[in-house]
DNA sequence: TGTAAGAGCAACCATTTGATTTCATACTAT
DNA sequence: ATAGTATGAAATCAAATGGTTGCTCTTACA
């Protein structure tokens, strides 16, 4: 067993995905969870169960209760990564400046 | 054949966001490409084609060779969703920043 | 013109994944 | 104590995934 069970693997499902939005304000048991969902309890508790695992979420106990929460600075894991493609996309942005700089510049030329 | 083949599922594998990065600045062919991994070439043609289904990236011939570059835009999606988050832990902060504006004061009022 | 190189595609295989079913555990309330 | 609720865990199964092998097609070049 790999289990490779990153964050980034994590976030790839979209049921993952639906449960950190629905979570990320305010935490839920698993049941309240799974009202949400077409899945089973069950399936619900093995995507919460995987996201524990990479610490995107973690859980309080109260009685019988557990309520998830998102831990949200885990995702800046993500957002660190996307952030180099930022540079890129902005630096893109700048050059198309430059270019239409240059373009005005001729144009007053004439 | 679900084929559910999304940016999340795309970037999901570590050795496609390895491709990504290597090709992020420069276009490469993918006999270059798979020279910088264990893969073989037809392992990452695969992957390549996986990133290109889901438009993360883009090819253009040359004589007999295929470049492949990267659609930095197309990672903006990401981008966005985790930007709801961003909201959140920027909302921590400021939270925080209350706290102490709070504490602050009822010092000065001591 | 023939051979080699760059690349895609289909078939196949082992592993992983996501879901369901069934069971066990712990807490609550009557 | 006992029944019911909230949850986790193990077994099982179909589908998806990532990789390899072998084949074909196109382009370059001697």
């Amino acid at each position: 067993m790999k289990t490779r069970r990153d964050i980034f693997q994590a976030i790839a499902d979209p049921t993952r995905r639906a449960i950190i939005t629905l979570i990320a304000l305010q935490a839920m048991t698993p049941n309240a969870i799974a009202e949400h969902f077409d899945s089973s309890r069950q399936a619900v508790s093995k995507h919460l169960r995987i996201l524990s695992e990479c610490e995107l979420i973690s859980q309080k106990q109260e009685g019988r209760e557990i309520y998830y929460q998102l831990e949200v600075n885990k995702m800046k894991e993500v957002d660190q990564w996307i952030s180099q493609f930022r540079q890129i996309w902005e630096n893109k942005f700048n050059q198309l400046d430059e270019v239409l700089a240059t373009l005005k510049a001729q144009k007053n030329e004439q």
